[in-house]
DNA sequence: TCAACACTTAAGCAACTGTTTAATTGTAGT
DNA sequence: ACTACAATTAAACAGTTGCTTAAGTGTTGA
């Protein structure tokens, strides 16, 4: 179940983008003060704030994955019951390794798990989380729509 | 306010990707069917279904801002306090253009919103799901590492 | 053990993305 | 008006991503 693909070949020794801090709210950091109010030479900015920022960086690997149209349309059936992987190529209209690139993909962050049934492999959702990023985003372009 | 960037030069000719339908919760569809029950030749699919997918399509426009490791810095950094660009530039330690190009992308998608005061233009998050999106994303890399 | 089928993997190419450099806009002070 | 500075924009190149084709697994049934 390990494992271990590169998504975007950047370097990144620590595996899945080493996100190791803490977890709690976005706002929960130090103020970095502000770092320009008499800006002129680029003088020394917050160093706990950047040291943070690695962690972060991490979460940008999970967006990419989300990130293409295809993984999207993926999760959200996904979400709504276990497919194998014909059912995805055909509902998308898609070739099957294509699909199963994908699906790698998503794999790989953990946002699908799967099943081997004979020869039909049935993915699901990895986590709730999953779903909860679908329904933020659609919140999102709601409010933007007024 | 009103912005027009192509983001990916995806042909959308609806603008900002097209999500038109309802925002109820992920699992809100009708059920597809076991499409591929007795697979052989590829049948017809579940229409309704795909008719959301296009919807869909759209979320994936919003996560591909949330895509990239600056973006996302740039936004939990903004999660935390309204910042100048060259606040930005300074903390990251990128070029002033970069940040400005990476910040035209999430004003684009309405994920930060700006006020000018004299030389500096300080941008802040443009609503609550901005911040919600990563704190679940981090939610789902805690849940990874047990 | 052989064929059929579901799926995965690999290699290669076209298209997209992010950064840089250079030029431009806008605001404040002299 | 001119200079200085914050920010934006544009063009161009390097790096990355996603699809296709082709080859390889693994499982079922004859």
């Amino acid at each position: 179940m390990a494992e271990e693909i590169k998504i975007g070949h950047r370097s990144d020794p620590d595996g899945a983008a080493g996100f190791t801090g803490s977890v709690g709210n976005v706002g929960d950091v130090d103020d970095v003060g502000d770092v320009c109010g008499s800006y002129t030479p680029h003088h020394e900015t917050n160093i706990p704030l950047k040291e943070r920022l690695i962690e972060v960086a991490g979460l940008s690997e999970l967006f990419k994955v989300l990130a293409d149209e295809t993984r999207t349309k993926i999760l959200y059936l996904l979400a709504h019951q276990e497919l194998c992987v014909c059912d995805l190529a055909d509902t998308l209209e898609m070739s099957m390794p294509a699909i199963s690139h994908h699906l790698r993909l998503l794999r790989a962050m953990r946002m699908v798990k799967y099943r081997r049934e004979g020869k039909m492999v049935y993915y699901s959702l990895g986590d709730d989380h999953v779903a909860q990023l679908i329904t933020v985003a659609q919140m999102h372009f709601a409010e933007d729509r007024q």
